[in-house]
DNA sequence: GAGTCACAAATTGGATACAATTTTGCCACC
DNA sequence: GGTGGCAAAATTGTATCCAATTTGTGACTC
């Protein structure tokens, strides 16, 4: 299967990466390395780049380069509590269309979930949520929280990583999926609510934990151009496009 | 005064000119065009594209070409409710911190709204707005709040062309801060909830004329490469930047 | 020895050239 | 007259090359 855009699978591959925490917060991500490693040239890996940076999980600064964007705890704060306002507005609109086959949709994911290994939690997570919100038929609000639970997924996966959070987000789920059957409009914007800010609460330490870790792993290597190397990572990316056959 | 950036340059005239109007959506955004028309070559515009397409005014479609994106009316009307349900939830997490020099500030842009012509209009009426909201110190969420005003800005550009809505949301602007003055939580929430449905509601219907007004206009030139060039504009960009000096 | 200036190396930004893809005009054919 | 197919034209996607910018290094000065 031949690709039709360079470009948009460099996309693909570096935001796999970075959402999976395989490229850490900092990283400096080099247009030739990358180029290189996946066998393109700079043309795509820029654009990759200039699209990442709209995502919010690059961040590019010109004539010096690009790292993986790192947020303050403070913006990935904001983020949860607008994801509360937001998703508890939503689901309220979605309840009185909510059928049973939506709540089974969502009750499979949960099912799903409860085997899920780490990698493929946070889509679930998402698919989740997406299930409980669609009856709203406000697909293009939902597009938009899709967006921002693809922004914070990779600190949310640091958090999974760190704490097992799995067991309460099931048993917030499945509370909540009973109140929503029940349609109990109150209590379940209530359970929605505590749960994406508790969750919040719990991840932002997380991250705040990661970070010191991670900054301890690496006191070594001083500054270059302004961006640290943090790892020296760029991850070894070869192999995941095919090379051009010339 | 040299500019930095090529690419950056045609974000700013691009953006201008599609929140303007001159650029209606729809239009078609030939690379090879706007690059010889700006005095640069096709790389910054593509990544110009790009970074538009990520802000939502434009849309790119591979091997095919960038239009000016078009929202349906529904997108619209999402977006506006969205702007209501986080505003009103950011207004009331904003009063408590308000103090009578935010209030001076809101009041100087709404007198400065009273003369400004229709180009203006639109930022004023955000700064407003921010001014209100910034006292909650919630920055990463009102920086989300000025993405998607400028988003919106051409249609209610559109609108205020259309009819006359300044009046009324002059009106409502004074209403609205006299009620944060008195720290009138309930009803300034209210106020504010029912000032951007309101003019989502009549915006809706302008766009919704402006559209039938449009296409009335160009029932002539078929299609071209899937993109109709509407009104085979494009517009003169020339002029815009200097050109080169070789 | 510390600071500073100049130059070299590394990296990104942009322009030109070429390849790939899509559209369209044209012509045969039904 | 309409339709299908093929080739040319137009346009986008990518590679390569050159320019601009930043950072690192080392010599020189005080």
């Amino acid at each position: 299967m031949t690709r039709k855009n360079a470009a948009a699978e460099v996309v693909r591959t570096l935001r796999e990466r970075i959402l999976s925490g395989a490229l850490q917060e900092g990283t400096a991500l080099r247009q030739e390395k990358i180029a290189t490693e996946l066998g393109v040239s700079r043309i795509p890996v820029r654009e990759a780049l200039t699209q990442l940076e709209a995502e919010g999980l690059v961040k590019i600064v010109s004539h010096i380069g690009a790292i993986v964007a790192e947020w303050s705890l403070e913006e990935i704060r904001q983020t949860f509590e607008m994801r509360a306002v937001l998703e508890t507005w939503i689901l309220g609109a979605a309840l009185p269309f909510m059928t049973e086959a939506d709540l089974l949709k969502a009750e499979a994911v949960i099912e799903e979930m409860e085997t899920a290994d780490l990698e493929g939690w946070g889509q679930m997570n998402w698919r989740f949520h997406e299930a409980l919100y669609s009856p709203s038929r406000k697909d293009h609000v939902i597009a938009m929280l899709r967006k921002t639970h693809e922004n914070i997924d990779r600190f949310l996966h640091m958090h999974m990583k760190l704490t097992d959070g799995r067991k309460k987000a099931q048993t917030d789920h499945r509370q909540l999926l009973e109140l929503c059957r029940a349609k109990d409009f109150h209590r379940s914007e209530a359970v929605l609510r505590n749960h994406i800010l508790d969750v919040s609460d719990r991840l932002v330490e997380s991250v705040e934990l990661g970070r010191k870790i991670a900054a301890a792993q690496r006191p070594r290597r001083r500054q270059r151009r302004k961006i640290t190397p943090e790892a020296q990572q760029t991850g070894d990316l070869s192999g995941d496009l095919p090379t051009k056959p010339t």
